[in-house]
RNA sequence: GGGCCCGUAGCUCAGUCCGGAAGAGCACUCGCUUUGCAGGCGAGACGCCACGGGUUCAAAUCCCGUCGGGUCCA
């Protein structure tokens, strides 16, 4: 938001205008029509009626809603129909109607949805920098809007998501013409919806917001607001408004208002969603009570359930100012607001979800998810039988002469909806689980966490009957919490140059990723080090792909990078000077693999469309010289098999060898041929957009260097993905030589590699590691060959066959494939030790003969996991465990003070002697053992003595020259003086029996 | 974008704060018992305590990182 105070600005503004109608607003078209202007006796106003009015329009000052049952509009039109009349009387005036744009906003990167039906002309047509699609325009956009959920279904006319028919017009100042606007709605306001002119009143107003400001008029009536026109004129951003060098004409009306207004409906909602809410109705069996709901609606507003504390109160108040009983009125209304906040949502979702926006746990996403969710808890805490999907095909049913494109989308929603469906039933359970494990008495701190952390709200605590101390402003503590955390989390600047008079660099690297050579002129070279030229081909790290390097006048390039519209080049040691002309060489293997990675990216995003549905969208991307990612909207991890499919589909794309066009296009041009599916990257500034393509495939508005066909990338290979976030999963690949690398290292190397520490390690039987090692000669083979001949195209099967083994043999091992030969070594070694260690305990080692991998390397894994290491390990342990009995027996016991007493040396490890003891306790032993090995350890434990076990291991382990301790009943520590473990023993004998002799 | 919570037996989880002997219930296997309504009693099997590193005599437990899952806020 702008750093002025709009507010302020707007109220000066605001009393200016009022001092001077004439000259701020078309009052002429008003008194031409017989209107003429009054001060509202209660909010002071200003209007204009065609009957002398004491009050304005406002619904506080004129006694509420009056056409609700009486309607003074002369035609009757429903939701789609009120789109009809009025493009096609705008038309007729005129405007041009054109389609709504997506409500996920991905050509701005100040909001995740569109509000208002300007935004979809914000910055760059509002701004003058690029022209709208038509002009003058009417447009029926669907806004979403969050702040208001709790109030939808109560008030009547509240809702998450509804259509703002807007009227616009982009002017310079001299054919600029609010007259013009006015009389255009106003013939709207009588023609179109068929009002009396007596029943209409304009109210002067100011409207300001996003930088801009403007005088408005607002129309009313029977105490409806039915929109309001907005002439915007101004720029605030400085503080004192300046005229615009384009006017905007911003018209806004609820396409929800005119259904509602001339059907004269108790509520909104039964005018508005067509079918839908009749076959609500008829499947809950819930109808409005159309008395009580029209008595109610007045004082609906105060239901406002983020300012009122005790909402119970405000209920009570209102039964009895309309003289219903309170539970009555609550049985009514209830139901009711449950239904039409279901209509609403679903409908929100339905087109949310159409334009590719998804729920999830971050962002925008979040909203939606908590629509989603609110949804499925008022059907289940209702015990209705509603299915989400249903109503959302009712919706699209009834809006398909609007938005033809909703019904389209429906299989993709409804797959996206049950998914979320599901989740959210899991986490309800779990809540469900933990709720039940709850005692009352808990504190706020734990209140707040349950809430943050697990979603559990502190009305579930009160509905399973739990004893808990609620604040009223539980949620304000909450989002206090959050400030104080966020408050600690602030970010540095990044540097800075003065680069002021250093004009905008011309680029070079749009025109052909394989210009390596070109002259410049060296315009300013800051700290010996920062060099900008007039122009450049080195390309800056930006739109996530990764710098070049090369050269300047024979001085090493080690970074580039952009600051504003001027590339910096960082030299090291310059040997020129400003003004020179400089010969530059930009490194060709570097270049050529980032524009590989580049287009593989446009690729993998184009396919992944294809492949996984329209809702599709990259939400991030970086391309290095190892790898390039990009993170797609998609709500599901994605399975082996959808990877191999966009991996396979992608090397069909290479090997169809299909041309990366680029070109600079107009915005409004480029938008118009391609859609906004260009903004794959988030919000590109600027009147003009790169467009990169590939026919058929992806068209993105793009800054980066490209190849000139996709058979330049010569091989795509996916590395893995990872879901990053709830609605973003992330794909890492490689293509061209770094994949090749990829492929010989990672898959070839790391296959080989493992097996080859098996086969070393010396752990299997004979016949095992004969065929194992045969498999690793003919896998050495393959892929020499491969490697060899560069045949990586046509043995992408036999690859991937090699890359799935290894990560299912890292699975079963929990580890990442980077670390498999690593983690093998490791249990490898373990098994050895324990095969030493068995041989101690004269075990004979089982024989695995009959075990016979087969081609695969998991097998053989699985072998190793189970069979010789678990398995072995069990051996020992049991053999062990005998022994620790058969020692057991063998311990000389001492008597004292009606205590035994075992003061003992062994030979073992920690553990050993720890189960030794306690096999050796007893509720009237005292152990203390001595394990003696590569260190000594000591156990002590005791029964009912009174001795302090852990202080005297503590006095124990320090003697011995170590340390440890314990609890009175236990103790444990080692110490590395195997000498004095005689002593040591002495010692303890002598502490027990003095301790148990004191008692 | 910013937080927070959770990864322990096939499942649901306790143990983590405050380091010191890896647990419960359900499910499973076996035995006995019972006409049955999740039947009762007894015995048993089942754990890389997510992964990697660090601190420590000692780590499921403390610290750092990674990977999964969940949740809240703007």
């Amino acid at each position: 938001m702008a750093p002025v105070n709009e507010k302020k600005i707007k109220a000066e503004f605001k009393a200016r205008a009022k001092a001077d109608p004439e000259r701020f607003y078309p009052v002429e078209v008003l008194k031409a029509e017989g209107f003429s202007r009054g001060i509202c006796s209660r909010c002071g106003t200003a209007f204009w009626s065609t009957i002398s009015r004491d009050v304005c329009g406002e619904p506080e000052c004129s006694g509420g809603y009056s056409f609700i049952g009486n309607s003074p509009a002369k035609k009757k039109m429903d939701f789609i129909e009120t789109w009809q009349e009025f493009s096609k009387l705008f038309s007729r005036l005129g405007y041009t109607p054109i389609q709504r744009y997506p409500v996920a906003a991905r050509w701005r990167d100040d909001t995740d949805f569109v509000q208002a039906s300007i935004y979809d002309f914000q910055p760059y047509v509002v701004s003058g920098e690029i022209e709208p699609p038509a002009n003058p325009l009417v447009v029926p956009q669907f806004c979403l809007r969050f702040n208001d959920i709790d109030n939808v279904g109560y008030t009547g006319r509240h809702y998450t998501g509804f259509v703002m028919i807007g009227q616009h017009a982009f002017e310079p100042p001299e054919s600029y013409s609010p007259p013009d606007y006015l009389s255009h709605i106003y013939t709207w306001l009588i023609r179109g919806m068929g009002l009396p002119k007596d029943e209409i009143q304009f109210h002067e107003d100011t409207w300001a917001g996003g930088g801009n400001m403007g005088p408005s008029m607002e129309f009313f009536s029977r105490g409806l607001e039915i929109g309001n026109q907005v002439y915007m004129q101004y720029d605030i951003r400085s503080g004192t408004p300046r005229e615009l060098a384009i006017k905007v004409l911003d018209m806004g009306m609820g396409q929800e208002r005119p259904a509602w207004f001339t059907h004269g409906t108790a509520t909104s909602y039964e005018a508005n969603f067509g079918g839908a809410i009749e076959r609500l109705y008829k499947s809950t069996g819930i109808r409005p009570n159309h008395d009580v709901v029209e008595r109610f609606l007045p004082y609906s507003g105060m239901l406002n359930f983020d300012e009122v504390d005790d909402i119970e109160r405000v209920w009570k108040y209102i039964s009895d100012e309309i003289g219903i009983e309170l539970a009555r009125l609550k049985s009514e209304i209830e139901p009711l607001a449950a239904l039409y906040s279901i209509a609403d949502h679903t409908r929100s979702l339905l087109v949310a979800l159409s334009d590719g926006a998804l729920p999830s746990n971050v962002g925008g996403g979040y909203n939606l998810r908590t629509l989603l969710r609110r949804a499925l808890d008022i059907i289940s805490s209702n015990s209705w039988d509603i299915g989400l999907v249903d109503v959302c095909s009712w919706h699209a049913e009834y809006l398909k002469p609007q938005y033809p494109e909703l019904a389209e989308h429906l299989d993709e929603v409804a797959e996206i909806l049950s998914v979320e469906e599901r989740k959210h039933s899991e986490t309800r359970a779990k809540s469900k689980r933990v709720v039940a494990s709850l005692k009352g008495g808990l504190t706020l701190d734990r209140l707040i966490t349950l809430y943050d952390s697990q979603g559990i709200t502190p009305q579930m605590l009160t509905e399973a009957n739990l004893k808990v101390d609620v604040p009223p402003d539980f949620y304000a503590k909450v989002s206090e919490r959050h400030q104080k955390v966020e408050a600690r989390a602030k970010t540095g600047k990044g540097l800075q140059l003065p680069l002021e008079g250093v004009g905008k660099t011309e680029i070079l690297y749009y025109d052909d990723y394989l210009r390596l050579e070109f002259e410049a002129k060296v315009l300013r070279i800051i700290d010996n080090k920062f060099v900008v030229l007039d122009k450049t081909a080195f390309y800056p790290t930006s739109g996530g792909q990764l710098h070049d390097i090369g050269a300047i006048s024979g001085r090493k390039v080690s970074d580039i990078f952009k600051q504003g519209s001027v590339v910096v080049h960082v030299v090291k040691n310059p040997d020129f000077k400003e003004g020179d002309m400089v010969a530059c060489r930009i490194d060709r293997d570097r270049r050529t693999q980032l524009a590989q990675h580049h287009t593989a990216t446009h690729i993998i995003n184009g396919v992944s469309r294809e492949i996984l549905g329209e809702h599709i969208w990259q939400a991030g991307a970086e391309k290095t010289l190892e790898k390039a990612r990009l993170d797609i909207t998609h709500y599901a991890a994605l399975s082996f098999a959808q990877l191999a499919e966009i991996e396979g589909r992608a090397n069909e794309i290479i090997k169809e060898g299909l041309p990366v066009v680029s070109k600079i296009l107009k915005r409004d041009v480029a938008e118009s041929l391609y859609g906004f599916r260009l903004y794959q990257g988030g919000a590109v500034p600027g009147k003009e957009l790169r467009i990169v393509r590939i026919d058929g495939l992806d068209v993105e508005a793009c800054g980066g260097t490209h190849l000139h066909n996709t058979s330049e990338a010569k091989i795509i290979k996916i590395m893995g993905s990872t879901k990053i976030q709830d609605g973003i999963v992330r794909l890492e690949f490689t293509a061209g030589s770094a994949a090749e690398k990829f492929i010989e290292k990672e898959i070839f190397g790391r296959l080989t590699a493992t097996m080859d520490i098996i086969i070393d390690s010396e752990v299997l039987d004979e016949g095992a590691k004969a065929i194992l090692v045969s498999r690793r000669d003919e896998i050495k083979t393959s892929s020499n060959s491969i490697l060899s001949q560069k045949e990586f195209q046509s043995n992408l099967d036999y690859i991937n066959a090699l890359d799935l083994e290894l990560s299912r043999c890292s699975q079963l091992f929990s580890v990442s494939p980077e670390n498999l030969p690593k983690t093998l070594k490791k249990f490898l070694a373990e098994i050895t030790k324990n095969r030493a260690e068995m041989k101690t305990y004269k075990i004979p080692l089982p024989s695995h003969a009959q075990f016979k991998p087969g081609d695969m390397l998991y097998e053989t894994c699985l072998h190793i996991f189970n069979d010789l290491w678990k398995g072995e390990r069990k051996l020992l342990e049991t053999a062990k465990k005998e022994a620790t009995d058969n020692q057991a027996q063998e311990f000389e016991v001492l008597s004292a003070g009606g205590f035994e007493i075992i003061v003992s040396r062994v030979e073992g490890s920690a553990k050993d002697i720890l189960k030794l003891a306690k096999k050796l306790s007893g509720t009237n032993r005292i152990v203390v053992l001595f394990g003696v090995g590569d260190r000594v350890s000591v156990v002590a434990t005791r029964g009912d003595a009174a001795v302090d076990m852990g202080g005297l291991t503590r006095e124990l382990a320090e003697l011995l020259g170590g340390r440890g301790g314990g609890r009175p009943d236990f103790g444990q520590g080692s110490g590395v003086d195997t000498a004095k473990v005689a002593q040591a023993m002495e010692y303890a004998l002598s502490a027990i029996k003095s301790a148990v002799s004191e008692k």
